[in-house]
RNA sequence: GCAGGGAUGCCUGAGCGGUCAAAAGGGCUAGGCUUAGGACCUAGUGGCUUAGUGCCUUCAAGGGUUCAAAUCCCUUUCCCUGCACCA
C-alpha cells in the first residue's frame, strides 16, 4: 500500500537541481546570505559524524532560502598538510597495514575489487588521493541533498588557491604578526623526524606533552653543575646535590659556560639549541663529596651519592628538598644521609608542621626508595596541596608570602633573567615513555628560527576580541569558550617543513601549516569561478590588494596584472556581494583551533564590514553510547548512509536525535522510528491534492487545526531562527502530523479542501530538512512549481481561542475516563456536562489581579457575593489554587460552543448519549463542581 | 592541573523559579483492529487515595536563598570535551 520508494524520488531530485543548477547562486538585487561550512579533509571517507553538521548546513541554507534570501553555500577540498602526503608516502614505501586501510575505503565506493588495488596504486601520487577521496566525497554530498553551488569548488592544493595564501601572509608579514623563534617540538632521534600524535606508537593512548623545566646552575670549579626542576621556587630549601656513582658525566663548554651534566643529557641538550663541546668524561663518583653552592642563597651544599638518578632524564644532575619531596627525604633516610644536611622548610601548608615530606612519607609509611608507587602518590599529594594552599615562608622581598602557584612562575623567570638558570625540555606522559612507531624514542628538540603567528600581539588580540563582541555565536553557551581562548592563545608555529602546502613566502624549504592557510578562505569561494582564464602569476599582491580591499583602481589592476578590467570588476563585484561571510557552521572540535584563527586573520586582514557575522557549532556524533573509533571498527561511512537508508531520513534523524549543543547518539532504531514518520507522512500526503489559497472552514474543528498549523509553523521558524534543529523537527514534522491525526479522529467528515490547504503548509516548513520527499509530494499534489521557488508560508496572528476551546473538550474526555476508571462504569447510559457559570469566570481573572486576601477581595464584587456560600467555596479553592490553574479561562458560551461541535466525537467515544447543560440552569448538586476550563461531569449507569 | 559542559522517571532525552509527577520518543501493560502475527489506533505507566480529588516521595549527594526550586547560590562526588603544531 505504501509505495514511498526514497531512493527513487531522492535520485529524481538531485538530478534535476543539477540540471536545472538550482543552488548556483549569482549576485542579484536580493538580499545575499552567505553561508560556509569548513571543507572536508581528503585522507579518507568521511563518516556519519562529518554528516551531521554538513546536514545542518544544508538545512540552514534551504531555510534561509525560502525565507527570500539569495543563498551561496560553497564547498571545497582540503589537502595540504601532513595526512595526506604520509598515505602517500606510507604506500610507496608498500606498508601492508596502510594499503589495505586504504583498499578498504575505496571498496567502500568501488564495487569492482580489482579496481580498489588500481586505485591504491594511484594514491602513491598525493593529489591523486586527495583527488579520489575529493570525489567521494562530492558524489555523498550530492546524494544527501545538499545544495551547494558546487562551480567555486577547488582543493587547497590549487595554485591560485595558493597565491591566496601566500597573499594573506604577506598581510601578515606587513602588519608584523610573524615572527621566527626557537620552539620545542617532539622528535625521534631514530627516524629523525618531528612526530605528531599519529606517528607516536599508541598515540591516541599514550599523550606525550613537552614541559620545560628550569636547569639551574649551581657554581663547581670553574663551572656548573646543572640541575634541572618543575618546582623552581623550591631553590630556597637546597640542601644537597645528588650525583649517581655508577653514571659517566661530562664537563662540557655548553653556550660559552662549563657545566657538569650526564653524558646523555649533553646529547639532548645539543638538540635542544644549545651549542654543546664535550671537554673530558667524568664518573659520578668523582664529583661526589665536593662541595656546590646555592647560587641564591650562597649556602654550601655537599653532593651525596644518588644512585637512583637517572642520567637520561634531565641533566643526571638532582637537587635535593628534602622539606618538600618526599624522593629527596627516602632518598637521604634510607642511606643515613639526614644527618649530613640541614633540612629546611620553606612553604607553609594548612594541615602540615615544618617538614611535610616527612609527614607524608611517614603517614603512607614508605621505607625504602623501592616503593615507588607510594612515593608517586605522596609527591602528587603533597605537591597538590602546596601547589594550591602553600605559602612562601623564605626571608626573601621577592617571594616572602607568594603562593606556591606565583612563586613558581616567577622563580623561574628571575633565575633566569639573572642567568642562573636555563629552559630545559623533557617530554612527559603520564602512561609510559614515548615511542615512535618507528620504535626509536621521541625527545623534545628545539626547532630553530621556527616561523610563529604571534596571536599573543596586544592589537591583535584586541582587534579578534571585537570582532568576536560583535558576532553572533550559536548556541550562546560557547562564547564563554571562545573569550578564555583568546585570553591564552599566544604564538603558534605557522610554516612547517613536511607534507603539502602554500610555499612559505619568506623562506626556502617552509611551507605554510595547513591550519594557517585556512582561515580566509570563504573569501576565496566568492571568485573562484572567474578565475578560470586567469594566469596564476597574475594574481599578484595587487590584485588581491584591490578586490579585497579595495585598494588602488581596477584600471590600475589590470594594468600591472595583465588581466581585463571587465573581468577585474566581474570578480570584485562578486566579491562585495557575497562578504562577509553571513553564518559559519562547524563542529566543536574547530572552536580552539580553526575558529578562533578564522576570527583572528579576518580581524587583521579585512576591515570591520567584511568580519564574519555569525558562528553556529554542533557537538560531535557518537553510535549506540559510544564514540566511533577506527579501532573499534564501528565507524559508519557516510556512504554508507543512501545504501541503508535514505538521505530524508538521515537528515530528519539527524536533525531530531539532539539539539546542537549535545552530543548525538546514533541509534539504529531510533532511525527506524523516523523512517515510519516519513513513511506516514508520505501515505497521508499522497491523498492530498493542491490546496486552495483560503478553504471554507466549516466549523470549531477546522479553525482550530488552522490555528494549530499556524502555530505550528510560527514555533518552528522561531526555532530554526534560534538554531534550535531538535525544535524545529519537533513542531515542522512531529506537532503537525500529530495535529493532523487528532483532526481527523474528532472531525467525521473531514474537510478535503482544508487538508489540501494545511498540507501545503505542512510540506513548506519540512522542505528544509526533508527536500526530497516533500518536493515530490508537492508535485505529486498537482502543483505547478517547486518548493525551491516557494517561500516560507505566512504566519498568522496565533488564535489560542481555538487551541483553549478543544483543550477544553480534551479536559472532558479525560475526566470521563477518569471517573469511569473509579467507578468502574464501563458503559455509561448517560453523560451529562456543566460548564460553569459566567460569575466563576469573571472571579478567576479577578483572582489573578488580587495579590492577598483573595477571598475578602473577590466577596466585594456584587456579582460574585450574590451566590453567598457556594462563592465563599469557590473563592477558597481559588485562594488555594492560585499559582496552578490556568491563566487564561473562556467564556462560558465559548466553551458550550467547544463541547457542541465536538459532541459527535465524545459520543462516539465514550457510546453514550451526552447533553451539555450550563451549570445554572440545572439543580443537579454535580453541576456546583463545574469551573473554567473544567465542566462538571455527570454519569449515569 | 587549567578551561568549558553535564548528572532528570525502566531507557534516550526536553524542561532551567510557580500552570512540573515533569514534553517527546522508546519500552512495558490493557483494550481495539486483524484468521493469527506484524503494522496501526486508544488508554495507562512513582506511591497511597478519590466520581474527575487530595496527600506523600522523587530530577547525582549535602547545605542554603525563597511564600514557592529539577530550575538560583555554595560544597562534594562522578562523567564528557579541549589544552596547541594535529586535521
Amino acid at each position: 500500500m505504501n509505495n514511498y520508494n526514497p531512493n527513487k524520488i531522492e535520485k529524481k531530485w538531485q538530478e534535476r537541481w543539477e540540471k536545472e543548477k538550482t543552488y548556483e547562486a549569482n549576485p542579484s538585487n536580493e538580499e545575499k546570505f552567505f553561508l560556509t561550512v569548513p571543507y572536508p579533509y581528503t585522507s579518507g571517507p568521511l563518516h556519519i559524524g562529518h554528516g551531521r553538521t554538513y546536514t545542518l548546513g544544508d538545512i540552514f541554507a534551504r531555510f534561509k532560502r525560502m525565507q527570500g534570501y539569495n543563498v551561496l553555500w560553497p564547498m571545497a577540498f582540503h589537502m595540504t598538510g601532513t595526512p595526506v602526503h604520509a598515505i602517500s608516502q606510507q604506500i610507496k614505501k608498500g606498508n601492508k597495514e596502510k594499503i589495505e586501510l586504504f583498499k578498504d575505503y575505496v571498496k567502500i565506493y568501488e564495487e569492482n575489487q580489482e579496481k580498489a588495488e588500481e586505485i591504491v596504486e594511484s594514491f602513491k601520487d598525493p593529489y591523486k588521493v586527495a583527488e579520489y577521496f575529493a570525489n567521494a566525497i562530492h558524489k555523498d554530498f550530492r546524494s544527501l541533498g545538499y545544495s551547494i553551488d558546487w562551480r567555486r569548488q577547488f582543493t587547497t592544493g590549487d595554485e591560485d588557491y595558493q597565491k591566496f595564501v601566500e597573499w594573506q601572509f604577506h598581510k601578515y608579514k606587513e602588519k608584523g604578526y610573524l615572527e621566527q623563534g626557537n620552539h620545542p617540538i617532539l622528535y625521534c632521534t631514530e627516524c629523525e623526524n618531528a612526530v605528531g600524535e599519529d606517528d607516536i606508537k599508541d598515540g591516541d593512548r599514550i599523550k606525550a606533552e613537552i614541559e620545560t623545566f628550569t636547569g639551574i646552575k649551581y657554581p663547581y670549579k670553574e663551572g656548573y653543575l646543572v640541575a634541572s626542576t618543575l618546582r623552581p621556587e623550591t631553590i630556597f630549601g637546597v640542601t644537597n646535590l645528588f650525583i649517581n656513582p655508577k653514571t659517566n658525566y661530562v664537563k662540557a663548554d655548553v653556550n660559552g659556560e662549563t657545566w657538569y651534566i650526564s653524558k646523555k643529557s649533553a646529547e639532548k641538550l645539543e638538540r635542544q639549541g644549545k651549542k654543546v663541546k664535550i671537554q673530558k668524561k667524568i664518573k659520578g663518583k668523582e664529583i661526589i663529596g665536593n662541595k656546590t653552592l646555592n647560587p641564591i642563597t650562597k649556602e654550601e651544599l655537599p653532593i651525596i651519592t644518588g644512585e637512583f638518578v637517572d642520567p637520561d632524564n634531565a641533566t643526571g644532575v638532582v637537587y635535593s628538598v628534602p622539606a618538600h619531596a618526599p624522593y629527596d627525604y627516602v632518598a637521604l633516610k634510607e642511606k643515613g644521609d639526614l644527618d649530613k644536611v640541614k633540612i629546611k622548610s620553606i612553604i607553609e601548608t594548612p594541615g602540615y608542621g615544618e617538614h611535610p615530606a616527612k609527614e607524608e612519607v611517614e603517614k603512607l609509611g614508605i621505607k625504602t626508595q623501592a616503593e615507588k608507587e607510594k612515593l608517586k602518590q605522596a609527591t602528587t599529594e603533597l605537591y597538590k596541596k602546596e601547589f594550591h594552599k602553600g605559602k612562601m615562608k623564605v626571608k626573601h622581598e621577592d617571594f616572602q608570602g607568594l603562593t606556591v602557584e606565583q612563586a613558581k612562575e616567577k622563580a623561574s623567570k628571575w633565575l633566569k633573567k639573572q642567568g642562573k638558570a636555563t629552559e630545559i625540555y623533557e617530554v612527559t606522559s603520564k602512561t609510559d615513555q614515548v615511542h615512535c612507531r618507528c620504535g626509536g624514542k621521541v625527545t623534545a628538540v628545539v626547532m630553530e628560527n621556527q616561523w610563529f603567528l604571534n596571536y599573543g600581539k596586544e592589537e591583535w588580540k584586541q582587534k579578534a576580541k571585537r570582532c568576536l563582541e560583535s558576532m553572533n555565536i550559536k548556541p550562546e553557551i560557547y562564547r564563554e569558550q571562545f573569550k578564555n581562548i583568546f585570553e591564552w592563545i599566544d604564538k603558534r608555529p605557522c610554516a612547517r617543513k613536511r607534507g603539502i602546502g602554500t610555499k612559505f613566502p619568506f623562506q626556502e624549504n617552509w611551507i605554510i601549516e595547513s591550519l594557517s592557510d585556512s582561515t580566509i578562505y570563504m573569501a576565496f569561494y566568492t571568485i573562484k569561478n572567474h578565475l578560470k582564464n586567469i594566469e596564476p602569476n597574475q594574481l599578484t599582491q595587487e590584485f588581491w590588494d584591490h578586490i579585497l580591499l579595495d585598494k588602488g583602481t581596477p584600471k590600475k589592476t589590470s594594468q600591472s596584472t595583465g588581466i581585463p578590467e571587465e573581468q577585474i570588476n566581474t570578480v570584485k563585484k562578486e566579491f562585495n556581494y557575497w562578504y562577509p561571510n553571513d553564518q559559519r557552521h562547524t563542529a566543536i572540535a574547530h572552536l580552539s583551533n580553526h575558529l578562533s584563527f578564522f576570527i583572528f586573520a579576518h580581524a587583521a586582514i579585512f576591515t570591520e564590514k567584511n568580519w564574519p557575522k555569525t558562528i553556529t557549532l554542533n557537538e560531535l556524533l557518537i553510535r549506540e553510547g559510544t564514540k566511533m573509533s577506527k579501532s573499534k571498527g564501528n565507524v559508519i561511512p557516510l556512504t554508507n548512509i543512501t545504501k541503508k537508508y535514505s538521505a530524508d531520513l538521515f537528515r530528519a534523524y539527524i536533525a531530531s536525535a539532539a539539539d546542537m549543543e549535545s552530543v548525538l547518539d546514533w541509534r539504529e532504531e531510533e532511525a527506524k522510528n523516523m523512517d515510519k514518520k516519513l513513511r506516514k507522512l508520505h501515505e497521508e500526503t499522497s491523498k492530498t491534492k493542491k490546496g486552495t489559497t483560503k478553504p471554507k472552514e466549516e466549523d470549531l474543528i477546522d479553525q482550530w487545526l488552522s490555528a494549530k498549523i499556524n502555530t505550528h509553523t510560527k514555533n518552528a521558524q522561531k526555532a530554526l531562527e534560534e538554531y534550535k534543529v531538535r525544535e524545529y523537527v519537533q513542531n515542522a514534522l512531529l506537532n503537525t502530523q500529530s495535529t493532523l491525526k487528532e483532526y481527523k479522529n474528532k472531525k467525521e467528515k473531514p474537510n478535503k479542501e482544508l487538508i489540501n490547504h494545511v498540507t501545503d503548509k505542512v510540506l513548506k516548513i519540512n522542505y528544509p530538512l526533508i527536500p526530497h520527499l516533500c518536493e515530490e509530494l508537492w508535485e505529486q499534489k498537482g502543483h505547478q512549481t517547486t518548493l525551491t521557488e516557494e517561500t516560507w508560508p505566512q504566519i498568522h496572528k496565533e488564535d489560542l481561542e481555538k487551541e483553549k476551546m478543544m483543550e477544553v473538550v480534551d479536559q472532558v474526555t479525560t475526566d470521563i475516563r477518569q471517573i469511569q476508571k473509579i467507578t468502574g462504569i464501563k458503559k455509561p447510559r448517560k453523560i451529562e456536562i456543566y460548564t460553569a457559570p459566567e460569575w466563576k469566570r469573571k472571579a478567576h481573572r479577578l483572582m489573578q489581579k488580587t495579590k492577598e486576601n483573595i477571598i475578602g477581595q473577590l466577596m466585594k464584587d456584587e456579582d460574585i457575593k450574590k451566590h453567598g456560600k457556594e462563592a465563599v467555596t469557590y473563592a477558597k479553592h481559588l485562594q488555594k489554587n492560585k499559582y496552578n490553574l490556568p491563566k487564561e479561562v473562556l467564556t462560558q458560551k465559548q466553551e458550550q460552543q467547544a463541547l457542541k461541535s465536538l459532541k459527535q466525537y465524545i459520543e462516539k467515544q465514550f457510546k453514550s448519549q451526552i447533553s451539555i447543560k450550563k451549570a445554572q440552569e440545572t439543580k443537579e448538586p454535580k453541576a456546583q463542581k463545574a469551573t473554567p476550563m473544567k465542566p462538571a461531569i455527570k454519569i449515569e449507569k
